[in-house]
RNA sequence: GCCCAGGUGGCGGAAUGGUAUACGCACAACACUUAAAAUGUUGCGAGGUUUCCUCAUGCGGGUUCGACUCCCGCCCUGGGCACCA
C-alpha cells in the first residue's frame, strides 16, 4: 500500500509549478492572456531577511493569502501575488561587521536562505517580479522619490536630538537604546543634536485622516491610524506678560475653560525662558530645573508618577479673559514638541492641571457645570460650552488652529547599509539634487564601514566619493553622507512588483493603470502606524506629481488586514534567548509543508496571537495521512455502494460554500474544520467498502483542499487520473437547492429552556407545529393545567412556549 | 492614564440573538497485535435522586419569550500609545 510521503510529493510538484511557469502574472498588453480576466492584487509584506531565517509568523500569514491567491486564480483572477527583500538595514550592518563581511553579501546569502525557505513552503509567488530594496536598479528610483520631494520643498534639514552612546561615540537607533542605555556597551545615551534630513508628512496630516474613511481597513487599522495622525481642533490664544513685550502663546482645544485657567505651564525647553531670564528673580533654581530635566531619558520623563515644576517668580502671566494675573510655572509634563510647548492650565476641567494644582496650592475654578453650561465666566455665563468656544476665541483675539500628534519624518540615518541620499552640498549654491541621469549614487564599495565615532555616517569617511563637483556651477562639492532610513526603499515597493524590470521609469503607467491599486495587503499590526502610514503618504505625494496614473486613486490599497503572532509554547514571545523558536525548516522536514500550512491555518483565528502547539501539528498530520489514504483506497473501487452517497453529496455542496466563504473572510480556522468534517464523512462503516461518495465528490474535495495543502492535492489529482493540474483548476460550484432537505430538526423549548427536538417537514406552519408539538410524550405533562401565555415560533428552526 | 483586542472543558478553540462546548489535541476503555507503535471504535464541562433534572461562557446588574452574543458597571490578560493641553 502506498503511504503518505510529504517530503518527495513536496518537491515533486514544487518543480513541476516552477517549471511550467504555473504562478507567473501576465502583464497588460498580453492580450490573450489578459483578456476578459480581473486583475486582483494580493500583497504580502515583504520580509527583512534576517540571519536569523524564516520565522513560523511570516509562514502563517504568507500561507494565509497564498490560499486566497490560489483560490482567485481558481476564479479566473489574473492573480499578482509577489515576493520581495527589504534588505537594508542595520542588523545586518552589524551582523557583516562582526563577521568582518560585506553587508551585500551577508544580504545575498539571507535571500537565498529566505528564498528557499519560502519556496519549500509552496507558495505561489511570482518569483519573476523578485525585487530587493538594496539592488542598485531599485534603489535608482528609491532615491528618485527622494528628490521629487526634495524638489517639492517636502524635504528639509533640521536640527534634530538624537541618541548618543559617549562611549562608542555612536549615534543609536532608538531600538538600540534599552532603558535608557546603549544596548552594546550599557552606557547611559545622552541627547545630541545632529542635522538631519526631515519630510513634511505632517503637510498630508489631514488627507491621511480624510482618506481612511474610503477604504476597506480592518476597523482596529483605521482608529489606529487616526490616532496616530490625533488631529485635535482648538485654539492659539496669547497671554500677556505684566512685566516683560513678549507674549505666551498656548494651544487648547477647550477655550470654553479660559475664565478658569489659574497658571500657565511652559516646558523646559520653551524658548521664551532663556529670552526673559534676567526678569526671573529665581533662575538659578529654575535652570537647574531645566537642566535636570532636560538630562532626564525619555523614559524618565515619561514614567513620573508624580508631576514636578517650578514657579518663575518676578513674572506673571494675564488672563485674557478676565485680566487676572497668573503664576507661570516650568514643568516637564509640558512637551515641547507638541502644540506651542506652552499650556493654560485650567484644574477644575482636567486632571492632569488638578493634580499639578493641589500639589502647589493653586486655584480650582469651576467654569463648566455638568449640562456643558458656562458658569463664573463674566458674559458667558449661561452660554453652552460649544457656542462658547467660538465666542471666547473671539472675545479675546485668539485663533483657531488645529494639531496633530504626527510628527515630521526624520529621513537621516549614520549608517553604511542604507541608501545614499542623492544630494551635494555646494558653498555657493546650497543643497543641489543629483542630475537624474546621474542616478542611481551607489554605495561606494569599502573595506571599512564601520559607524564614525564623531557622529557622521561612514561615508563621510571616504574622501573620493564625498568630494564631488556641484551640478550647478561645476565647483567642487561635498555629497550628502547620511543614508535613508528602513522604510526608503519599503514605502513604494509594491508599485515596482507591477513592472519590476522597467530601467526608464519606476514603473510604466500602462503596468501601474491595470495592477493598481492593491485590492488586498496583509501584514502585523507593529507596521499599522509607520510602515502603513508612511506608504499611503509616498503615494498620494507621487499621485500629486504625476509620477502614478490618476485613474488608480490616491489611496495604495483597498483592503488591509492583520495577522496575529505566533508565540512560543506557553504564550510568549519566541526567542533565541528564551530558547523557544521554531525553526519552519525542521516541521518542514519532519511533517512536510502542507501540514505546517494547515497546522498554521488551525491553530486558531487568524488575527489573534496564538502559542505554537508541537502536539497539534501531529493531529493536522494525521488529517493529511487520512486524506492520503482515503484517496488511495477510492480509486481503488470502480464504484462506491453505499446508503449514504446522498448525504455525502449534499455535505460536499455545503462544504464548498463554507469553505469558499471563509478564505475571503480570513476564517481559516474554521474552514478546515469544515474540511475535517467533509473527509471523516467519507466514510461509511456499513457500506461493503467502508466509504461511500462519488469520484466527482472526490474532486471536488481535492478542488477545495488544495490551496491549504497544494502538494498533496496536486499529489492525489494525478493519482485519481483527473485531467490536467490541480492548481490550474476552476473554483467549484455549489448547488444550494440541494441544502434545502425535506426534514427539518426543531428545537422546542418551554420559557426558553430546551425540552425536545423533533423532525418535521420543512415549511412546516406554526399551527400545525403547535398541534403536533403539545401531543408529546415530553411536553404534554409540562404543560398541563398550565396557562400559555405566548407562543414564539421561527419557522424550520424553534417554537417556544411560555407558560 | 488613554486606545484596541480578548476572557467559553484539562488545552487550542466553535457558536455574534435561537440545540453552548463544532473541529482538533490530551486522556481513558475496548478492538487488532505475542507485545508495542500505528490504526479503528466508544467515552470525555460539573453535580445529582442518571430513560431525566439542575448548574456552568471572568464578576455584578439590565433588556428579551430566549443572551457567550445586545446594554450598563466592574475585574483580569495581551498589544499599542503614552503627561498631547
Amino acid at each position: 500500500m502506498k503511504k503518505y510521503n510529504p517530503q518527495k510529493i513536496e518537491k515533486k510538484w514544487q518543480k513541476v509549478w516552477s517549471d511550467k511557469k504555473v504562478f507567473e502574472t501576465k502583464s497588460p498588453g498580453l492580450a490573450k492572456d489578459t483578456a476578459g480576466k480581473k486583475k486582483f492584487y494580493i500583497l504580502v509584506e515583504f520580509p527583512y531577511p534576517s540571519g536569523d531565517g524564516l520565522h513560523v509568523g511570516h509562514c502563517r500569514s504568507y500561507t494565509a493569502l497564498d490560499i486566497v491567491a490560489r483560490k482567485r486564480r481558481m476564479q479566473g483572477f489574473n492573480v499578482l501575488f509577489p515576493m520581495g527583500w527589504d534588505a537594508f538595514g542595520l542588523p545586518t550592518e552589524n551582523y557583516a561587521i562582526k563577521m568582518g563581511l560585506q553587508p551585500a553579501v551577508v544580504t545575498k546569502k539571507n535571500t537565498d536562505t529566505f528564498r528557499k525557505q519560502l519556496k519549500s513552503l509552496g507558495f505561489s509567488f511570482d518569483w519573476s517580479r523578485q525585487v530587493n530594496t538594496t539592488d542598485p536598479a531599485y534603489y535608482k528610483w528609491t532615491q528618485w522619490i527622494f528628490l521629487q520631494l526634495f524638489k517639492s520643498g517636502l524635504a528639509y534639514k533640521d536640527k534634530i536630538a538624537i541618541n548618543w552612546c559617549p562611549k562608542d561615540k555612536i549615534g543609536l537607533d532608538n531600538e538600540e537604546v534599552v532603558a535608557g542605555k546603549c544596548e552594546r556597551c550599557g552606557t547611559v545615551v545622552e541627547k545630541k543634536e545632529k542635522e538631519q534630513w526631515m519630510i513634511k508628512i505632517t503637510k498630508y496630516a489631514d488627507r491621511l485622516i480624510k482618506d481612511i474613511d474610503n477604504v476597506n481597513y480592518l476597523e482596529k487599522i483605521k482608529i489606529q491610524q487616526k490616532e496616530w495622525i490625533g488631529r485635535s481642533e482648538g485654539a492659539e490664544i496669547d497671554f500677556s506678560l505684566n512685566n516683560y513685550e513678549e507674549k505666551i502663546k498656548v494651544f487648547t482645544t477647550r477655550p470654553d475653560t479660559l475664565f478658569g485657567c489659574s497658571f500657565l505651564v511652559v516646558a523646559p525647553e520653551h524658548a521664551l525662558l532663556e529670552k526673559i531670564k534676567d526678569k526671573i528673580e529665581n533662575w538659578q533654581a529654575v535652570e537647574k530645573y531645566i537642566s535636570k530635566a532636560k538630562n532626564k531619558s525619555d523614559l524618565e520623563r515619561q514614567d513620573l508618577k508624580e508631576k514636578t515644576g517650578i514657579e518663575i517668580l518676578g513674572i506673571k502671566a494675564i488672563n485674557p479673559a478676565n485680566k487676572k494675573e497668573i503664576p507661570i510655572f516650568v514643568a516637564d509634563y509640558v512637551v515641547i514638541n507638541y502644540g506651542t510647548g506652552a499650556i493654560m492650565a485650567v484644574p477644575a476641567h482636567d486632571d492632569r492641571d488638578f493634580e499639578f494644582a493641589k500639589k502647589y496650592n493653586l486655584d480650582i475654578k469651576s467654569v463648566i457645570l455638568d449640562n456643558g453650561v458656562l458658569v463664573n465666566s463674566e458674559q458667558f455665563n449661561g452660554m453652552n460650552l460649544i457656542d462658547a468656544k467660538n465666542k471666547i476665541v473671539e472675545f479675546v483675539g485668539g485663533k483657531k488652529s488645529i494639531n496633530y500628534k504626527l510628527r515630521d519624518w526624520v529621513f537621516s540615518r549614520q549608517h553604511y547599509w542604507g541608501e545614499p541620499i542623492p544630494l551635494i552640498y555646494c558653498e555657493k549654491c546650497n543643497w543641489q539634487a543629483v542630475a537624474e541621469k546621474d542616478l542611481p549614487v551607489e554605495l561606494p564599495k569599502v573595506k571599512k564601514y564601520e559607524p564614525t565615532d564623531n557622529g557622521e555616517s561612514p561615508l563621510a569617511g571616504i574622501e573620493k566619493w564625498v568630494n564631488t563637483k556641484c551640478p550647478k556651477c561645476n565647483s567642487p562639492a561635498k555629497r550628502e553622507t547620511d543614508t535613508m532610513p528602513n522604510w526608503a526603499g519599503s514605502n513604494w515597493y509594491f508599485l515596482r512588483y507591477t513592472d519590476s524590470k522597467n530601467n526608464k521609469e519606476l514603473a510604466s503607467a500602462k503596468a501601474l493603470n491595470y495592477f493598481m491599486p492593491v485590492d488586498w495587503y496583509n501584514g502585523g499590526m507593529e507596521h499599522t502606524t509607520l510602515h502603513l502610514l508612511y506608504s499611503r503618504f509616498i503615494f498620494k505625494f507621487l499621485y500629486d506629481i504625476g509620477a502614478v496614473p490618476k485613474e488608480i486613486g490616491n489611496e495604495p490599497y483597498i483592503k488591509r488586514t492583520s495577522h496575529g503572532m505566533v508565540l512560543g509554547d506557553g504564550g510568549i514571545k519566541m526567542s533565541k534567548s528564551k530558547g523557544n523558536v521554531i525553526n519552519p525548516d525542521q516541521v518542514v522536514k519532519e511533517f512536510g509543508a502542507d501540514t505546517l500550512r494547515i497546522y498554521e491555518m488551525f491553530m486558531g483565528p487568524f488575527d489573534q496571537s496564538i502559542p505554537w502547539d508541537t502536539k497539534g501539528v501531529i493531529g493536522t498530520r494525521r488529517f493529511l495521512e487520512k486524506i492520503y489514504n482515503l484517496v488511495i483506497k477510492f480509486e481503488s473501487y470502480k464504484v462506491i455502494k453505499s446508503e449514504k452517497n446522498n448525504e455525502l453529496e449534499i455535505l460536499i455542496n455545503k462544504t464548498i460554500k463554507k469553505v469558499g466563504e471563509d478564505i475571503e473572510q480570513m476564517k481559516f480556522n474554521t474552514a478546515v474544520s469544515a474540511l475535517m468534517i467533509l473527509v471523516n464523512s467519507f466514510y461509511d462503516p456499513t457500506s461493503p467498502s467502508g466509504l461511500c461518495g462519488a469520484r466527482d465528490n472526490v474532486k471536488n474535495l481535492l478542488l477545495i483542499l488544495s490551496p491549504f495543502a497544494p502538494h498533496l492535492a496536486e499529489e492525489l489529482w494525478a493519482e485519481m487520473k483527473f485531467k490536467g493540474m490541480c492548481a490550474k483548476q476552476s473554483w467549484p460550484e455549489y448547488n444550494e437547492k440541494l441544502f434545502t432537505s425535506e426534514k427539518v430538526l426543531l428545537i422546542i423549548q418551554i420559557n426558553g429552556k430546551v425540552r425536545d427536538k423533533i423532525s418535521v417537514n420543512n415549511g412546516l406552519m406554526q399551527k400545525e407545529v403547535e398541534k403536533l408539538v403539545l401531543e408529546l410524550e415530553k411536553i404534554k405533562p409540562q404543560i398541563l393545567g398550565k396557562e400559555i401565555k405566548k407562543i414564539i415560533f421561527v419557522p424550520n428552526k424553534l417554537i417556544n412556549i411560555v407558560i
